[in-house]
DNA sequence: CTAGGTTTGCAC
DNA sequence: TGCAAACCTAGG
């Protein structure tokens, strides 16, 4: 092969295409090569990424071919990144580099030797040597069969809390690596979870294990890609990012907690780990098992699995058969009715006092602040929502009107309930602020600590403030999300959900399973010893169908009402939610530029899909940091997604050759339409 | 993205 | 008229 097809390292739309240069005699570069070329009218070598090799070059195209000057002497890449590149920049509609770049260690070559860094030794781990559950073995034996197969295969472990998830993964992995085969683990947060990481290390020693987190230098992060791509490594094991992991010849990929919102990119490009990692494992040049674990598997994921696209595996007992937790539902309006005002039901209050009593510590989750506030009726609970996209509805106070964050129905605030005629309809979100100060009165002698987003940012914190409730020093501990997943504390007696309504009116088609995730999760912290813990859940829409499959455990329930409200609103998995975002730092140019994208889809769409154009509308927070932000929202019925990004991507084209004065983000299922 | 060429804006 | 800043454009 005399030419080469490449990308050159720019961050630009117009370069966004391969460029052809000659490979010099004797040079050796193949696809995957890093290579320095001239470019333009730049006097200095560019960086560069072979695509594609190619014999002989058009007629036109061959007075203007320069030869490549050198290849790079410390990065390459492989064929198999750079097909998975390519596949990025079509899935995401983002540009080659800035797929490639994805995979390519951020920094440099560090400038002094650093030592490996002094990663906590994970000794005390049993080696699980222990007895397999049945289920276990039943799950191994079937994942085992596809390792000894050599094929790609994909398994959905759907494993409630404590059922033994990653003693499946670690005796997995030993099975891959003894066929010399290397694998790929991604958990939500690194710090998150640190016992997984433990366990591993246990295992397999220190020596063949990477592990990728956050707080690596930009030397320590080129030393380690480098130990990964010379094939020192036989497990990497990290966020999001480790799914891009240089190793070749990969036999696992597992993705532990894949229904987290953490595995979907936020920079660019906007990728979702989980659909890399089977792109990866399908690619033929590794073949490798996927294994998605989770107790709560996302609804698109599980239906995936009903369809055949995964294998699903279930383990639905606990380890040591511990007793699932007692559930008990606190029906809000009750406590309204009998005159209690408080944020603390009567049912709550007691079984704190039971749970502290008995030396037992008590957690209460509570919502990060709701940043949009919806209208709800406090006699029957009802929610005012969008008649055609079944969203609760925002309230702006400028305008006393309710608006459809996704499609932009407008309605008059209402005075009394439409379900029930109550007056007593009411916007929901203050109140949760107070619950810390109203425990403190309630509870002045116990010990309370509240984890927010905030008290973490400073490193060490969270760890501190959570070493503190481990200890029992903490007896009751406030916080969000984030306490439902770090350590496994054994003597928490009680888990309360101060509200569950926030969860389940969170303007996102996925707030229902959000909440049936929060609420299962956060049960699966009580009682982890050996006794039952119990778990009381405040709502004011005690019949809303995740609360009450939550209530009682029930997965396969939930899923199956979930799903038809999915089908019959057509959100994802019947359809894939676009957003693009447009920013400028005039307000006008912004809007200029979704309006812009709106007409020109919809003309480009054939009648019957216009209406899955959403009209352009300002971005919550649409002022950051002075630029300003308009929000377009597509709907893509199955098997019209490619069609759609398709058109995007000409669109991008467009404004890349115009010159547009607005910047363009396209998000394929976004995490959040915010 | 970036160098180099071209146009524009403003002081003298 | 002269110079710098802003703007434009091609790139293999």
């Amino acid at each position: 092969m005399n030419y080469a097809n490449i990308i050159v390292d720019n961050r630009s739309d117009s370069t966004d295409t391969p460029f052809t240069y000659r490979i010099p005699e004797g040079q050796r570069v193949s696809v995957g090569s890093r290579v320095h070329i001239p470019f333009a009218r730049s006097r200095n070598l560019r960086t560069g990424y072979v695509l594609s090799l190619q014999d002989e070059v058009e007629e036109g195209l061959a007075a203007r071919i320069r030869p490549i000057d050198h290849p790079d002497e410390e990065i390459s890449l492989t064929e198999e990144i750079m097909r998975t590149a390519a596949w990025m920049r079509e899935r995401y509609v983002c540009r080659y580099i800035d797929a490639i770049r994805c995979f390519v260690p951020a920094g440099h070559r560090p400038v002094r030797k650093i030592q490996p860094d002094p990663a906590e030794d994970g000794a005390d781990e049993p080696v699980g040597a222990d007895q397999l559950t049945e289920e276990q073995e039943s799950v191994l034996s079937q994942i085992g069969k596809a390792v000894s197969g050599g094929g790609h295969a994909r398994f959905l472990l759907r494993g409630v809390t404590g059922s033994g998830k990653t003693e499946v993964y670690i005796r997995t992995a030993r099975q891959v690596i003894r066929q010399g085969r290397t694998v790929i683990v991604l958990v939500p947060e690194i710090s998150l979870t640190p016992q997984i990481i433990r366990r591993f290390t246990a295992v397999f020693g220190q020596e063949r294990i990477a592990v990728t987190h956050s707080r690596l230098t930009q030397g320590q992060r080129y030393e380690q890609w480098k130990r990964i791509r010379d094939g020192k490594i036989d497990i990497v094991i990290g966020a999001r990012s480790a799914v891009f992991a240089p190793l070749e010849n990969i036999g696992l990929i597992v993705i532990d907690e894949e229904h987290e919102a953490t595995y979907k990119s936020d920079a660019t490009p906007k990728y979702d780990a989980v659909e890399v990692a089977i792109k990866r494992a399908a690619d033929p040049d590794h073949q490798a098992v996927l294994i998605l674990g989770s107790a709560t598997p996302s609804v698109a994921s599980y239906r995936r699995g009903q369809e055949g696209i995964y294998r699903i595996l279930t383990m639905e007992k606990r380890y040591n058969e511990t007793p699932l937790p007692r559930v008990e539902i606190a029906d809000m309006r009750e406590e309204l009715r009998r005159g209690n005002r408080s944020v603390l039901s009567g049912r709550l209050d007691q079984e704190m006092r039971r749970c502290l009593e008995e030396g037992k510590q008590v957690m209460l989750f509570l919502n990060r602040r709701g940043y949009s506030t919806f209208v709800s009726c406090r006699e029957c609970g009802h929610v005012v929502s969008c008649p055609t996209c079944g969203l609760s509805l925002t309230y702006h106070s400028s305008g006393r009107k309710l608006s459809c964050h996704y499609c932009g129905h407008e309605e008059e605030l209402p005075r009394q309930c439409p379900e029930c005629g109550s007056s007593y309809i009411r916007y929901f979100g203050s109140g949760t602020e107070k619950v810390e100060e109203t425990i403190r009165q309630c509870f002045p002698e116990a010990e309370t600590d509240r984890i927010d987003l905030d008290s973490i940012r400073k490193k060490g914190e969270l760890k501190k403030r959570l070493a503190a409730f481990e200890k029992g020093k903490t007896r009751i501990l406030i916080g969000t999300q984030i306490i439902a997943k770090g350590l496994d504390f054994r003597n928490v007696g009680l888990v309360g959900i101060i509200s569950a309504d926030v969860s389940l009116s969170i303007p996102d088609y996925r707030s229902p399973e959000r909440a049936f995730q929060l609420i299962t999760q956060a049960a699966g912290r009580a009682g982890r010893g050996s006794e039952v813990g119990s778990v009381v859940i405040q709502t004011y829409q005690p019949d809303h169908y995740a609360v009450a499959f939550a209530a009682k455990q029930d997965y396969e329930g939930f899923y199956r009402e979930e799903v038809r409200f999915r089908e019959a609103m057509r959100y994802p998995p019947f359809s894939d939610m676009i957003q693009v975002l447009f920013t400028a730092d005039d307000p006008q140019i912004a809007r200029q530029g979704a309006t812009r994208w709106y007409d020109s889809l919809r003309q480009a769409l054939p009648p019957e899909d216009r209406r899955n154009v959403f009209s352009p509308q300002e971005a919550y927070m649409s002022r950051i940091r002075d630029t300003y932000r308009y929000s377009l929202v597509i709907r893509c019925d199955r098997g019209k997604r490619r069609t759609v990004t398709g058109i995007l991507r000409t669109l991008k084209e467009e404004d890349a050759a115009r010159r547009a004065p607005w910047v363009a983000v396209v998000d394929i299922n976004p995490y959040s339409f915010a």
